[in-house]
DNA sequence: GTATTTGTTCAAGTTCCCTGAACAACAGGA
DNA sequence: TCCTGTTGTTCAGGGAACTTGAACAAATAC
């Protein structure tokens, strides 16, 4: 115990880190956009924007997609359904499932997290050129193949 | 409502998710290994590793630093000291205070952490090269730095 | 020396996820 | 066709990781 002067091996830079910072300013940023843009959504509904299909899609699919429970998906769109951002209509091709599509609030929601991200994507080609944008974009999904 | 075929302005690429998934995955990398190492820490527990202090640090500081209530930060330490990989001693300078310093278990567990982050640096430079890692890193902290 | 601020902790509540269990509808084989 | 197993959804309960509010002692500021 106390103060062992312990000698760390330590690395220099943690790129992880950084990757995670510069993720969760940029996020906010979508959020607060789609917020002033009079839209109540809290941070766990972008899971269910990312992933629908334009035509609607089952919860189980919206579910896989985010990689989490049906259960906690289902709460989730509970939840945007009653503020009038999604409707459950039958699925006529199986008549356990529901097609979960979204309503024409939930196409101005998306799109303004759209305008946001377009903005953004803007300003990463100002400060980084098309070029190194485009380096960094190829970097980072060498990085998610990995998996 | 129903199918309004919308027209929708939508970006190309968004950044900002590829930022997420290698981040995601990259950090649950090092959550694997330090478990690995035979350490139980959980996500949560690497505010602490991240922001401490080697000659220790304060409660209030550590949460400044983690972007959290000193409250939420308080649960990580208690779990960590019940634990043992966290001490709380005495602050000298302030008796109200008290010091938050890592254990010999505590520097274990964030060498381990350190070994995995050397390692995925190093992977890094073999993926990128050492100067497309460096401007990788620039740009994420020009992103970081906007704040 | 009194008033305000600071550092910590107790208590209660919210968000966001989980597992287990139920039940109806589908799909395959005898 | 009936039986079995799987799939899609939902109800119920619970845990992890935060939050705010309130208390109290010790420091600091006039």
């Amino acid at each position: 115990m106390s103060t062992p002067s312990r000698r760390l091996r330590e690395p220099e830079v943690n790129t992880t880190y950084l990757l995670g910072r510069a993720h969760k300013l940029l996020n906010q940023r979508i959020q607060e956009a789609v917020a002033a843009a009079g839209h109540p959504i809290r941070p766990a509904h972008s899971a269910v924007f990312v992933n629908i299909d334009r035509a609607g899609s089952r919860l189980t699919q919206l579910a896989e997609r985010a990689a989490m429970s049906p259960q906690a998906m289902g709460e989730l769109v509970d939840d945007l359904v009653r503020r009038g951002y999604l409707e459950r209509v039958p699925d006529p091709a199986d008549r356990r499932a529901k097609l979960i599509v979204l309503t024409d609030l939930g196409y101005d929601a998306l799109q303004a997290a759209f305008d946001t991200i377009l903005d953004i994507e803007a300003e990463l080609v100002a400060e980084l050129g098309a070029g190194g944008l485009a380096t960094m974009q190829r970097a980072l999904r060498r990085l998610a193949e990995e998996d």
